[in-house]
DNA sequence: CGAAAAACGGTATTGAAATCTCGATAATTG
DNA sequence: CAATTATCGAGATTTCAATACCGTTTTTCG
């Protein structure tokens, strides 16, 4: 098997690739998932993938795969398949990877904690530069790396040092609050693990929504369906 | 108005109910959202709502709302709507909310801690019971008013307890191991935090898994989305 | 008490997502 | 180098989800 060629071949220069025609959010919802697939490939040191191979490690059809991929373009070759180093830096690519976004996390309480010390940041090029908290006794200490500072200091600390985005892991009963405060600190982008379903003026701040919650019940859900149904 | 009656009429008795015409799951994706937001309104008092009122406050369409409802059986009433107390009963009843689950945590690390003081588990009716690590330093530590054992005693501490399902906070280089002792143990639910895809022996074992990079990845991909489009 | 308004539940319709099929192209093999 | 095999990409088809519509029942109000 030859496998010199590190990409697929292209007829010419990378088009300017900035028409996007309106990928569907089901599309989108997938990509992270074959983000981790293909780390895992390069791990094994795979350099080269079919659609139908990935497919059964997956468990989705091959079709989808290609259909996803090809939402993007075509990253994949006839007769060969997809190489997986390109495929991957293409995905990172269009997932922001590499980005150099910068975050902070709102609230050093256990969630916060928890999540400043996973890889989990690193691993997808988010650089959390900040904690914020209003306990006095929290302020100043530093958990993975990172200082816990005052929330009164938040409006200075961002005149200073441009954020991204936000980590919200503070009580729900402050959160209105403190996202309209971030907003007005030109932060683009929240991730609300508060509960609290937020609603923003600005249009242009994304905000993503984590409900663990939700997740719990639908496991609950199963649980008793499958009981159920053993029953009879 | 006359809101003497607490629950929509009904003719006769209460059906058998259990024919289930395989609801789709996503509907079943979108039930822990209504319990949410009926915990709210009873919260505020409310006693009755019609699916119109309740889409403005959800920002999903009046018909999404009835349909999803009636797939589990005419909850409402016409002319009426719904009476909340009763909504909230059913569809507790539902996603197995008093069931009396019983749960224990596997690894005490940031995020089972995090996870075991979050008042989630009480609100939704699971009972956690335990939680077990590896680490000789935390064991017999007392964390939201549930003591940390060790893992070497999983097996004949489930011998003692029945335990329903198992919240997987450890690293996941043990997860498969581990996974395969707890089915063997009895429990029916994973809710795995690992972030490596479980594939089970026995298909009648319930997992969910929860990956929260994959949120902090597509929040990355439309923030660059939306700073894209800014751009041109 | 009767007419008008409110609101669900079921059916029809529309729309989106997933899958299938097949032609075209590249890799492989003798 | 020609024939065969592997495999993607695009369009057609099918399946599934979301929305709109309308008949029926209940409530409300004069």
């Amino acid at each position: 098997m030859d496998l010199e060629k590190n990409k697929p071949s292209f007829d010419g220069e990378a088009e300017p690739l900035q028409e996007r025609p309106a990928v569907s959010p089901a599309v989108i919802r997938r990509l992270p998932r074959y983000f981790r697939y293909l780390r895992e490939l390069i791990r094994q040191g795979k350099m080269r993938i079919s659609s139908g191979e990935f497919s059964a490690m997956m468990h989705v059809t091959a079709s989808q795969i290609r259909q996803d991929l090809n939402c993007f373009g075509g990253f994949g070759q006839q007769g060969y398949g997809y190489n997986v180093n390109y495929l991957y830096a293409r995905i990172c690519e269009l997932l922001g990877v590499g980005a150099g976004i910068t975050a902070v996390i709102i609230g050093a309480g256990d969630l916060g904690r928890a999540l400043v010390r996973a890889p989990m940041f690193e691993k997808r090029g988010v650089d959390i530069i900040a904690m914020f908290d209003v306990d006095q006794a929290l302020i100043g200490r530093v958990v993975g790396g990172v200082t816990i500072r005052d929330m009164q200091t938040l409006e200075s600390f961002f005149r200073e040092v441009p954020v991204d985005m936000a980590v919200l892991t503070l009580p729900k009963e402050n959160v209105t609050e403190v996202a309209d405060r971030l907003v007005e600190c030109g932060v683009r982008g929240l991730w609300n693990f508060t509960g609290k379903e937020l609603s923003l003026k600005d249009p242009s701040v994304v905000v993503e929504n984590v409900h663990l919650g939700d997740s719990l019940m639908i496991l609950n859900y199963q649980m008793c369906q499958r009981n159920d149904s053993e029953k009879k």
